[in-house]
DNA sequence: CGAAAATTTGATCAGCATCAATTTTAGTGG
DNA sequence: CCACTAAAATTGATGCTGATCAAATTTTCG
């Protein structure tokens, strides 16, 4: 049984809040063009950016669906987006009856808590430089899924400022990281483009790697959606995880594992 | 219909990978007693705790259950956890018949996500001084869930080095921090315990806020499960939800909305 | 009791924030 | 299309925060 007709199209100015956090969060949305993002805003003014929604992807998917929003959706650029309630519907009540698109949501819900666990890494354990770099990798390799990007190439219609709202820096601090980007010569820039020039040792420096399931969603699930640019192209295979140093089996302090089980 | 027989206890020593990234994580565990995390593991030795899971919670409710876990789950002291793998299995196969479970299970990803998001402001957005107090003041909160405070009290068995991985603080700093918050007053500390002394100032000053629903589980959805302190006491109603500066409605650049429905 | 882990303290230094000013870019109305 | 204005990017100078290294002390635990 495929999807008949969807929800409503929607657009946005840049900046405006689309759901303030304590607010009822009623449906997933998805992103036709433009970035969004998930923030939680200080006393003092400031914001913290917890997650960039891109063209493509879907906003409100996460726990706090059909309660109220645990931060605040705002807009970064002009937006427009699509109602998914009915889609959601569909998915809670009849799951089976529409596999692929609860499959894709569940590999979207899976891909932004991936991406919220990036950002924990990159803002606790790594430098501006660091920082930068990965989250530019991070926005090449998302966007590529829907087809947005044009060889290393994307647009990045955020400013410095933002950025530094998702990375934990200031706006300056970013602006100069950016110099040395270029300078180094990993990155170029256009008016609102950046182009990575040296990939793969950028993915090093910045301890950059691709998430396990990263291929890219099935657009079948969305038969009536066009994503903005239909530039798409196909994407090659990902690597597979690399698994982690084995220390399950050996005791810190030496000692064979004492797990019992009851 | 309540359940029969819940999964097997295991037991584990401190800083035992109990499942490392990218393997299959089968289960949900409830922590019985001890404290675990989930981290991110970086190539030059160091790591990111992404998320703490005290007595009282279950870990492995997060979007990669039944898949590739997305980090790895770590003990951090002693840890006692039983199997809710079959709890799940109810949960996901006749929500209906197991309301309770069902909703505890929700709720608990909710918070698990809330303290995800409460991370990534204390890591960007705060100095030491506020990183501490407001992890401090969390642990407390969520201690406090599963009777698991006395007054202002709480054991903390962590190591400042591991409150370091999770802060994104050397254990050096968190040290100083420490000596710090005891100098002005705002906690004790005893051998493995920690006493709020100010906790409103302290809220004030890390920038503390309740999570909007915060009231304790339900413990009734675990009928055989007892958690190690049965020191359960009552707990005051949260105050609601902050409501955020209203900008919905109006253009940083002056102009009328221009949202438009198609 | 003895050894290893954890805490504590001191000293030095790098990274980034902050403030301030200038230049460039983008958006607006004429 | 150009002039004008606000936003954004850029650059410089200065200072604070927290990392790092090293060593001493205390606690924990077998």
């Amino acid at each position: 049984m495929l999807i008949g007709q969807l929800g409503s199209v929607q657009t946005h100015r840049p900046n405006a809040r689309l759901i303030d956090e304590g607010q009822l969060l009623e449906r997933p949305r998805l992103i036709r063009s433009g970035w969004a993002c998930r923030a939680r805003y200080l006393t003092n003014g400031r914001r913290q950016i917890l997650n960039f929604y891109l063209p493509g992807e879907i906003m409100g998917l996460s726990a706090d669906v059909d309660g109220a929003a645990q931060a605040s959706y705002v807009s970064l650029t002009r937006l427009s987006t699509l109602d998914l309630g009915m889609l959601r519907s569909m998915v809670i009540e009849r799951p089976h009856d529409v596999p692929a698109v609860t499959a894709a949501f569940h590999v979207m819900r899976l891909h932004e808590e991936y991406h919220l666990l990036s950002q924990v890494v990159r803002i606790g354990q790594q430098k501006a430089f660091e920082r930068v770099a990965h989250l530019l990798l991070e926005f090449h390799a998302r966007l590529s899924k829907s087809g947005l990007t044009e060889g290393n190439s994307f647009q990045l219609p955020l400013t410095q400022e933002v950025l530094g709202d998702g990375l934990g820096l200031s706006a300056v601090h970013v602006n100069r990281t950016f110099k040395l980007l270029k300078r180094k010569g990993y990155v170029k820039t256009g008016r609102s483009s950046v182009t990575l020039l040296e990939p793969e040792a950028l993915s090093q420096v910045a301890g950059y790697r691709e998430p396990m399931d990263y291929r890219p969603v099935d657009r079948a699930a969305f038969p009536h959606i066009s994503i903005s640019e239909p530039t798409r192209r196909p994407v090659p295979a990902m690597r597979p995880p690399a698994a982690f140093g084995r220390d399950t089996g050996s005791s810190p302090n030496g000692r064979p594992i004492g797990d019992s089980v009851s």
